[in-house]
DNA sequence: TTATTAACGCAACAGTGTTGCAAATTAAAT
DNA sequence: ATTTAATTTGCAACACTGTTGCGTTAATAA
């Protein structure tokens, strides 16, 4: 009946969180254990889907979060806060730097990663 | 005679590089073969002491390239470029993006990689 | 129903990075 | 010069991230 019945439930997991979800957390979240490898399947799928994009984070660890406006090219030029306390990955999809690089340097895709304590954590 | 051979190598290699390099690559350009923890340990050091920081790759690989001016505390506001044809990375310290964030983040580090084609392999 | 496609699980593997302990090397002190 | 202390190194073992191949099951289409 359910088709995809574990990557439905990734994609959920990660639509609905505030921060940025790695590998091992979504293992642990989700209900019905299933193998490391159809995870990393399944994220491999969602991201060529253009639903969700990878952050790596300063230790790393790939962390996902959901897209909000990507269909096939990702466009992520927003920044992501790393917190050194709760050890959260955020999307500030507000913030979008921007510069301009000398002559001949072809950007296809940016990786920004600022690390500190965040709000919850510096309050 | 010579005091922590393969550290001072380490850093010679480093310095006299145009691109970050990673632990492989070190371990390849090593003359004298040298244990893998040698390297990592050498590696913390040489950060500790300022004469080198850590670039995160986009694959999540640690790649090391000198510092200018570091002493203790590392100022990487610089953004590195991360060629996705020849997989070098480079400093480029020239360019430093500024943005504000929202209250109650507090920013001790960040590490900002461009991914592309870099000028050698587009020309 | 059958054929095709997508999803899954299992096993095995490569690579990155860390820790503990013991041996060797270097520097300092007697 | 000899002993002592501090660094550096090597080895073994381990945890974790991520990938690949293969066979199987489940879902979609013909």
């Amino acid at each position: 009946m359910i088709k995809s019945l574990n990557k439905n439930q990734i994609k959920e997991l990660i639509d609905n969180s505030d921060i940025a979800l790695s590998h091992q957390e979504i293992s642990k979240r989700l209900e019905r254990q299933c193998d490391r490898v159809t995870i990393y399947r399944a994220l491999d799928k969602l991201m060529e889907e253009g639903f969700i994009h990878r952050i790596v984070d300063v230790d790393g660890v790939s962390k996902f979060a959901a897209c909000h406006g990507c269909t096939k090219n990702h466009h992520h030029q927003h920044v992501h806060f790393s917190c050194s306390v709760c050890s959260s990955v955020t999307c500030l999809e507000e913030i979008e730097p921007d510069f301009s690089l000398p002559e001949g340097y072809q950007v296809q895709e940016m990786n920004i990663t600022l690390s500190g304590v965040c709000p919850v954590c510096s309050a």
